[in-house]
DNA sequence: AAATTTCCGGAGAACGTTTTCCCGAGGTAG
DNA sequence: CTACCTCGGGAAAACGTTCTCCGGAAATTT
């Protein structure tokens, strides 16, 4: 009962396997009676269509390969959940692969899923530069976006947060409610992200009041950061502290409650992505939400190229770069000051 | 350039397909001069095995579904993660599917698992006892693994925490710190670990102190829970808040605060998994640590059955049911009452 | 009525491995 | 010298699909 083949289902209801491969695949016209019989062996016999010799033969194994820096990166559960399902709506399904942020990781686990035969390959780059190289290689042997994180211009194609829209509509919102003295926590590095957004808030401020000095600090995306960098900001008393990503606003915001600063009545904090602890922080923060479940879907649409042999006619084939607008959630962090 | 086969290889080493297999396979002793001759045609027309051709043949994947309710759950990411390292330190690739805390969904994609061959499965159960039939079914399939939750007795093998030991190591803590009057924030239902760590804190708690009366409410393993079960127990003033896991042990916290207690002053709290939340909770978090490696190392573990041939010998074979030992994580949030 | 097309179904060749046979050469034992 | 292994290697059969030919019958056209 564990293996009912074609073969086995051809017997019992006495045609030819070929038969049984176009009524159960419906590639081809087949007689209303034969297929009634057919389909009746099939299920009285249990069939269960066997997807290692089918993608043997059609060279196409339905798997689309995820590579991920960490996993356990707050930010990416949540997108790795919308793009599972994603795929699985389109029958197609994901093999995992936590690069554990290194580089050479994530080449040698690209190189796996490639031996594995992935029909695609969706990544989210562990880094800018270091990645380049393996991406272009892959990307020229089997469809491949990238997600979240670019890798350098015109690599693949990619679809990612609209990170300018993003700290607009933060720097609008603290305008809006009489913030005039904002700093920000960013982080160093040439990560695409983390550029974005402090390009986008330089431009931002200056836009705003392009006399104010301006107070930017570099460091990473964690919560120690933020926490470090509190100490370098709050003595300039800025009233809005606008950190790169919503970890380094839980790290601002735990340091200046003991500073004991008045969040959100001396200052405002915002952060940016939205993952669950923002919600879960005290006072509840002021966050982007990034549109993960478009993202997702995007990502998945993108995968599917022209039909099979339009694969690799250009070597140049335009990339497309899919950006994404965020919506802005407002909480408890930067309450209009009173 | 895309696709080497062994036949090319064959072709250029000017030898048969078979010996290259064995050659590359290492399956049979082989000629040293022809192996080398093979190896280094291999090598330079870059030959990269294609993996669902021998699945086909060897009738073995090398993957393993991995099945997981939410990977939303801010408990799962770390668990994926190992999981992930430690399946592929043996080789083998891990296919992902969310059932959405979904019973249905669940053995749906665990169908779709089966059809894609997957060599066995880690499971971590929706629901206790609506998942019981299809996991009976695929455990026949395959080699079946349970991870953190039960699922009924002698279902199939099993991999967990041991709560009660993990909830006594609480109780014992709180004890020896000077608590006196604990309460229990615990989840209904009869997911394994909500029972476990109930009966657990019940049967420590009556130890403790036997003519202590008992306070224990329920509700579900989130934070909203924990807010609404503070203003249960509060009032009857308990210095030590016990809670089923870490969400719920937020929830307390954040409502503790805002009803002006002080903790760990006035009421200790502590929560269960230690998930990253934990540590940035205001106070950091006392709580239980699950040996996340560790669980996934023996999951990986139990998944490799004798050799191939002995799978199906007894349709009673024993099942095999590891409890790992969990470690207390003291931190601010139980510091010693002065 | 003959010629052409359409329709349904079967035989069998792929797909790229692994593995089972089989064969010949050389070595050892009898 | 014959008989029997061992050893290195090849031919070819699986594995379970899909898909390309082909052939015959029925339906349509000329």
């Amino acid at each position: 009962m564990a293996d009912v083949t074609l073969r086995d289902v051809a017997r019992a209801s006495g045609c030819s396997v070929a038969t049984v491969s176009r009524v159960l695949a419906g590639t081809r016209p087949v007689g209303a009676e034969t297929a009634r019989t057919v389909r009746e062996a099939a299920e009285r016999l249990g069939y269960r269509p066997n997807h290692v010799a089918r993608a043997l033969r059609s060279r196409s194994t339905g798997i689309v390969g995820l590579v991920v820096p960490q996993i356990a990166n707050p930010f990416f559960p949540s997108l790795v959940r919308e793009l599972e399902r994603a795929l699985h709506a389109g029958g197609r399904a994901v093999l995992l692969a936590d690069c554990d942020d290194d580089p050479e990781t994530e080449a040698a686990r690209i190189g796996e899923l490639l031996g594995r035969r992935v029909d695609a390959l969706l990544l989210i780059p562990a880094d800018e530069r270091r990645s380049r190289e393996v991406v272009v290689d892959a990307a020229a042997q089997v469809p491949l976006v990238l997600l979240d994180r670019g890798c350098g211009p015109g690599v693949a194609d990619s679809v990612a947060v609209d990170n300018a829209a993003g700290m607009a509509l933060v720097l609008d919102h603290l305008a809006a409610t009489g913030r005039r003295r904002p700093c920000f926590l960013g982080a160093a590095g040439t990560a695409s992200a983390a550029v974005e957004r402090r390009t986008a808030y330089e431009a931002g401020a200056a836009a705003l009041d392009p006399t104010a000095p301006e107070r930017t600090v570099l460091g990473d995306f964690s919560v120690e950061w933020g926490r470090a960098a509190v100490d370098r900001i709050w003595p300039s008393r800025p009233d809005a502290v606008v950190c790169a990503n919503d970890l380094i606003a839980v790290g601002a915001l735990q340091r200046l409650r003991q500073l004991g600063a008045d969040v959100p009545g001396d200052v405002a904090v915002t952060g940016f992505d939205d993952i669950p602890l923002a919600g879960l922080a005290d006072p509840a923060l002021t966050t982007v939400c990034q549109p993960v479940a478009e993202l997702a879907a995007e990502a998945a649409r993108l995968l599917v190229r022209g039909p099979a042999g339009a694969a690799v006619p250009g070597p140049r084939r335009p990339v497309r770069a899919v950006r994404l607008a965020p919506e802005l959630i407002v909480r408890a962090s930067s309450a209009r000051s009173s």
